[in-house]
This record gives C-alpha cells, sequence and structure tokens, in this order.
DNA sequence: CATGAATGAGAATTCATTCAT
DNA sequence: AATGAATGAATTCTCATTCAT
C-alpha cells in the first residue's frame, strides 16, 4: 500500500535532509536519544524506514549529523554576537553587546521551543560517558562556560564563578518555562537573573552598585 | 550455568526489592526511563527477567515504584528541616535554617552523585506529556517552588522569581559538577550562588548589606 | 504479601482437589485447553501456583484428572439409566426408557452450562491428534454412539447412521444454546428432534406413524 | 543457517498474504486461536517471526484477518447458490435448489477438511465473550439459521426449529466425519439427514409423505 | 531516491515448574 | 498442605539494518 507518492519539495538533496533533522530533533527533544527510532522518525517524514537510511547511513550517524547541524547552526547563530562583545570589549558599550548576547541565547531556546528541549534532554542523558552525545556536550558546555568567564571577567572577582551562575540561571530557567508550558515570561525572568548576578553589567541608576528595589 | 545458586540476604522480603530499586536508580540515571531495560536490571542485581519481573509486575509498575520510593526518602530527608525552618519563621535563625535546608537539598544529590543523575535525567525526560513520571515531576517542581518562595518571602521583593533561580542554579550547578566529573567544590559554589541571590540571609559582616569583594 | 492465610473447608484432602477440578473444568469451558493456564486456575482457586501443583503434579496431569473426572461423573449419571434401559429392552417401556435416558443426556449439559462448555470446546480441540484428550474423547464419542445404535436398532433401518444423527443434533442443539445465551428452550427443541429422528420412539396417536402438525 | 535465501513466488503482494492465511487456517484449525503461534506460522511459511508480522501488523490483526477472509470465501462460494434458491422460490424446481444450496456447504468443509476443522474449533471456542471471533461466529450462525428457515418455510411447520435441526446435523456430522478420520461417506450421512428432517424437499416416490425404507 | 520484504537481535512478559522453608 | 522466590523456555512485538528492485 504505497502512502501519497511523494510531494512536497521533492528530490533536491539537501531540503529533504533538512526536513528529516527538523523532525529528529523534535523526536528526541521529546523522548531522547534512547527512546528515538527511526521507525517513528521515519513516520513522521512520510519516508519508509528504508528511505530515510538512505539519507544518513545508520541510526547513530544520524544522530551525530543532528547534533553537528545543531551546532552549526548555534555557532551562525552566535558567533556575530560573540564577535561583537569582543570588539566591543574596551568600549562603553561593552556591557550592553554582552547582555545582548545573553539575551540572545535565552531568546533562541524560547522561539524555538523544540531547541530547548533538544538541549534540555540531551544534556543530562549525555553525563554518561557511553552515550554518542557526550563528548560533544562536554565541550559545548565548555565552551559557553569559558565565553562568559572571558566577557564577565572585567566586572567580577571570580569570573568562572560567575559564569556557572549564568549557565545554571539561564538552562535551569528554560527548564522550568518548558515544564511549566511556557506559562510565565522567561525572557523578564533571565533578565532579572541576570542582574542579580552581574549588577555591574547594568548602568548604575542610583548611587549604590546595586538597588535592590530597582534590580529585582 | 547456575551462578551461585542463591543465598546472600535471601529472605528478607523487603531487602531484595530495596536492592532492585537501588541498581533500577543507578540505571535510569545512566540511561533514562527509555534507555532503562528489565534485562540489564536484572543482569546488575544477578536475577533472571522473570525473577525480576516476581516482584514488581512489569517494568512501568517498577517505574513508578521507584520514583515514589524517591519521593520517599526525599520527603524523609527533608521534612525536619522544612519543619525546622517554619518553626523558626519568626526567630532570629530563620535565616540560618533556610539556608541549612538549601545546603542539605544540594548535598543529597553530592552525596549520592546516582540521586542527582536520576532527577537530572528525568527532570529533562519527563517534560514529555506521555512520560510516566510527567505528573510526579511537575508537582515536585511545584513543591519546591512553592517552599523556597515562601520561605524566602521575607526577605526579597519577588519571593517567587528568587525561588525559580535558587532552583535553577542548584539543579544547574549540580548538573555541571556531574558533567565536569565532580572536579569542582559544588558545595562551595552553591553557597556562593546563595549569597549572591539571596545576600539578605547573610548576616551582614560589613556596613553594606553585600560587600562583592567578601561574598563572591 | 499473603493473602487471606485459608479459610473455607481447609484441609480436606479430597475437597480440596474437586474444588479445583471444578474450577479447571470453568477454564477450560471457556478457553480450551491451550488457552488454560494453571496461574489462572490457580488463582481463582485463591491458591498459589506452587500450592496448586502440590496436589496434581503438572499441569497435563492436572488436565487427564478433569478428564477423568468428568468420566466418572458422566459414568455415575448415566449408567443407571442405561441399565434401565437395557433391562426394559423388550418390555413395552422400552422407548420411554431410551427418550429419558436422551433428555437426561442433554438435561446434564443444560442444567450445568460449564459441562456443556467443556465438552464442546474439547470436542472440537481435541481432533488433533497430538492433543492429550484425543484418546479419550475419540472413546467417549464411540461409545455413545454404539450406546445409541444399540438402543435405536428396534426402530429404525440403520440404526447406527440414526444414532449419529441423534448425537449430531444433541450436540448442535446444546452449542446454539449456549451461542444464542441460552435464549431458547433447548429440551423442547431436543424433544422435538428426537421425534423427528426417531418418531417411532413416541406412542402414535394419529394413524400415520407421523403427524408434521403435532410432531414437530 | 540462512534457508534457502528467499525466492519462490517472490514478489506477489497478495500471493504471500495468502499462503501465510492458508497456514493460519490450518494452525488454528488444530489447535484453536489460543494455541496458535507466530511462532509455528512464521516456521511453517519459512519465515522468520518478524518477516511475518511485516505483512500483518499484530497476531490479533492476523486473526481477524484471517477470519474475514474466511467469511469472503463463503460468501464467494455460497451466494450464488442463494441467489439461484430465492430465485427458484416459487417455481417447481425450488426444493432442489435448496437441497443443492445444503449439499454444497457440507461438501465445502468435506473436499477442504482445513476448513471444517477450523469452523469447528473456532464455533466452540468463540462461545466465549471475550474471544475475538466471538461475535463474528455468533453473526455467522445467525445469518445461516435465518437462511435455512427462509428457503424451509414454504415446507414445514416451524421453520426456525427445522433451520436449527439442519444446522446442527450439518455440524455434528461434519465433526464425527473428521473424528473418525474421514472414514465414512458424510455426503451420503448428510443426505439422509436432510430427507430425514424434510423429506417434503424429495419428491414423494411412494403415497406416504415419508417411506423410512426408502429414504433412509 | 525510495520502497517492500525480510532478518537477527533484543524487549517485555507469561508460563510451567522447582525447591527450600 | 502451602508459599515465596526463582528460573528457563517460549511468546509477541519492536528495532536497526540489509538488499533487490
Amino acid at each position: 500500500m504505497p502512502r501519497t507518492p511523494r510531494s512536497r519539495t521533492r528530490d533536491d538533496p539537501e531540503v529533504r535532509r533538512a526536513q528529516i533533522i527538523d523532525q529528529a530533533i523534535r523526536i528526541i527533544g521529546e523522548r531522547g536519544y534512547y527512546g528515538f527510532t527511526i521507525q517513528e522518525l521515519a513516520q513522521r517524514c512520510g519516508l519508509s524506514n528504508a528511505g530515510l537510511l538512505y539519507h544518513f547511513w545508520s541510526k547513530d550517524q544520524l544522530f551525530i549529523a543532528v547534533v553537528r547541524e545543531l551546532e552549526r547552526r548555534e555557532i551562525q547563530a552566535i558567533t556575530p554576537l560573540v564577535a561583537a562583545a569582543e570588539r566591543s570589549r574596551a568600549r562603553s558599550d561593552a556591557a550592553a553587546t554582552f547582555v545582548d548576547l545573553l539575551r540572545t541565547m535565552l531568546a533562541r531556546a524560547t522561539t524555538q521551543p523544540e531547541l530547548g528541549r533538544f538541549h534540555a534532554v540531551l544534556q543530562s542523558e549525555s553525563l554518561e560517558k557511553t552515550h554518542p552525545a557526550h563528548e560533544p556536550s562536554r565541550l559545548r558546555e565548555a565552551r559557553v562556560l569559558a565565553l562568559f568567564a572571558k566577557l564577565v571577567a572585567p566586572y567580577v572577582a571570580k569570573p568562572h564563578s560567575t559564569a556557572r551562575q549564568l549557565l545554571a540561571l539561564m538552562q535551569g530557567l528554560g527548564l522550568q518555562w518548558l515544564r511549566e508550558d511556557q506559562a510565565f515570561d522567561v525572557v523578564a525572568e533571565w533578565d532579572r537573573a541576570i542582574k542579580t548576578v552581574v549588577p555591574e553589567l547594568f548602568p548604575a541608576r542610583t548611587k549604590q552598585g546595586r538597588s535592590t528595589k530597582v534590580l529585582r
């Protein structure tokens, strides 16, 4: 029983791949690597099992491709901001560019919840050393931590510690937002969190370096 | 090949169950619910598949039993501290008791890393509505958030927001610690984080409510 | 978790056996030999698996015991009638005694539907040569056929053929009755059937040996 | 040990299905629904378990497919005869067409004993309400009964009662024939039975409506 | 590019049975 | 006389993968 022959964009080597990867992100975000099956993916893509595997040689290859693709997209989205931040290093708008970067990073997970879920799930699943995304996840975290530490260094005494706090808050708030069915304003919470952790990034409006009333 | 026939602890109705649950926590902490197989669990317990299922009627029942058992342990461990915190509400040591509670909560995940992993993995995996731990996880998070908010209320302007930050930091730092192979001092980081988010919990040593240099 | 300790008749070696056999008849009548499990039987008897097998050494032994017990009961119920029929052979009430026997045989399946179901199911299931009740069923059928043939011999030209018809009708009507949820009067139908097949057994009320209007 | 790789009829979408269904009929006729395993079926078809399930999504679906297929074949075989019987309703050959139908119905079970066994076994096994063929069997029996009653109506006083007798005899004789290893002439017995139950269907050769000597 | 048919390796579960208590 | 704990074999089903078309 041949399903609806084909259709849509038809052919286009790369388009197909992209479609597949997009669906894979969704499924992995829902059930993690172990709960992700080629079968389900094929179904969601309107392809047969074999049809799917034609594009990616095996389940693991496909998984790796997904991880890589996501890395690629992330880099693409964030590199310009990182560059801007580095360029502005010595300038007066350095703080603003950094805050901008932080906001954008959270915003990505927010505007594309599948993305947030994917990272949330993989991040814990991949703790296990045998998980295929173990290394990639480790590196990614280290990279972000290092970046945050570098950028926050001018403002705080223990930049690495602050970097940890920022990352923890960014991920944790995202998770809460997902669990609570996106029912609160993460962006606002994230802003508040940044101000709490690195008040120095915000131009003081009062005399003291930090006015609880204003900033919280 | 009949392994050492049986014996060991033998009898003891609940002991076997507890052994099994402990191993299950480990496996689920490593591969999540979807990657968790009765086969592996049985093996680790030195039992046959059927032997295992004799104690818990099905994989899902077993899983639920694990979740419930963990809830039970958590409540058992934390209730006294919560009670203490509530009792001390109006007293001068209120802040100290709260900090104590926060420290203990993280410490549990720290001294029993399996526990930390279990919660870390389930917390993201169970975002999906069809996950068997979806509701339990949701409730657990809501409970903690409410507790934190109540206890922190006397000190901050937006208790719920602060509660979120505390939870995010506690979980996020725990995750980083696990990912980095327990290679840094989470307890110290957590302390620092608490001070950052709710400096009011710590008796001021200098005139200002917060001395960045000292506390960070 | 020990279920309600024991109770009822307690002990009594044979009583227990009888209880078990009664339940076994029910289950086999519902699902046949292949669908019959020791597990279900034990449950229905309020016994553990092992407890059950203590009384009958294995599933097959138990099954054979059931078949034998049923044979025993059948013989016990029917022998007197057969004897009566044979004794009355030459007398004027010979026909009446035979009809009595026929009625009783159907009545047994009717007043104890479990019995009817058991035989109905086994009768077809045991066609297969490897079925544990194959021989018993074959013999039983042959026995009944021979009996019918003998008793009907004085009245018809082809006694064996008539015996077949009687047996077929008895079983077939019983089956219909069970399938239609016992919603019609089998006894009446069986009477009619007997009259149709061996009108000679009934004292003629009209001149012709058979009055369709009356007998049907 | 890779059996003859594959090949044989190869391709042909429906051929494989038909082969499988044919074997399934055999097995179910031997052991009933509960004794029927996919494993055995796969083996008999020279397929792996998974290979089999590829064609029918589950054991139950397969079973339903078998039941339906058999219904289809039966209807296909019998419809023309039923139509003929209905068309001849008022004509002089009405009786002959009906007898023809009755003979054909038995003949089907006779020339294809697997078929007879299948129906024999299912007919009793499906008495249980939870049996997957419960409804189909009930309907089938009702249908046949209604058909017989309608066709026999012109000849007898209690058509429904007569229909019951015909059905019981047809099935019962078939069963005896199977049990006795096909060692007697069922067709002849069936003919005799028809004549016994509805002598009116046969042109009288003697004065009385029924001459025992001739007809039996 | 893609499918249909098939497979071997697991997976969860059920079953009859055993044995020490 | 019965149970609790356990097992090996079987059973249904899923999964990733292969291959001819």
